[in-house]
DNA sequence: GAGGAAATGAAAATTGTTGGCAAAAGTAAA
DNA sequence: TTTACTTTTGCCAACAATTTTCATTTCCTC
């Protein structure tokens, strides 16, 4: 039976205080504040577990790698910036999920990343 | 200056032999096929080299990792099919750019990659 | 051809992630 | 509570993926 830590806790308390996508680092660097012995294997395992519960989602950026995020806050999407290099939520979505795929297809979900500058580096 | 070289000409090849996208260990050994002693290394340096040119593009597939596919074949997605864990790739663009995201983000490109059952698998 | 810069191959070094194990901590019954 | 049991942790070794180092080879220009 699954047990309560105070590590998994600060784990769930960083994606909290966080609310945009965060790498394994940022997650040990943040976690860490809050129980100083917090290690990255721990990090891993933990990741992997709220993952399987479905309470965060894993998603893969074009450079930055494995990024992961709380899952039901809502269909979203991201825009990566490559002025700042940082990635953004973009709530809503602009696909006509009907045309997606050709008949036959059965979607059942999609991630869209977007690119380009964001409002502050584009001035 | 960038000189022509018979490994990035092979890894070329490679790349036009094959329609669809390629890990970098099949790229090794479809490439191994025109030029024997290509190594690992070179294969790394040389797809860098050519994603830097605009003529490979890296993907990301979620259990796969990282894939490489030629740019210039019109715009098209992927569609992953988690019966047969294929990777589809769907022509056209269903995404309504202009509102893909708020005023202020310049938007220069996107990604998507559909989740679902394919036509075969859906019966 | 000769000279010089760039690219390659081989291996070491990094980086990112997972697995083993003894000690620590959570849970439930006594 | 305390005890007994099991999960989870921290540390560290083991992997895997990717990058770097460096001596040697290859390409390109003259
Ligand atoms: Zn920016
Ligand atoms: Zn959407
Ligand atoms: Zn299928
Ligand atoms: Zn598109």
């Amino acid at each position: 039976m699954r047990r309560n830590t105070t590590q998994r806790t600060a784990i769930e308390q960083v994606f909290s205080q966080h609310e945009r996508p965060l790498g394994v680092d940022e997650v040990l660097t943040y976690g860490r504040k809050l129980v100083e012995s917090l290690n990255q294997a721990t990090v891993y395992r933990n990741l992997k577990i709220l993952i399987d519960d479905g309470w965060l989602k894993r998603i893969f950026h074009p450079s930055l790698g494995a990024l992961y995020e709380r899952t039901g806050k809502g269909h979203h999407h991201h825009f990566y910036c490559h002025e700042c290099h940082r990635v953004f939520e973009i709530p809503g979505c602009a696909l006509r999920e009907d045309e997606a795929a050709p008949d036959g297809f059965v979607v059942e979900d999609h991630e869209i990343f977007l690119f380009g500058v964001c409002p502050s580096c584009a001035g």
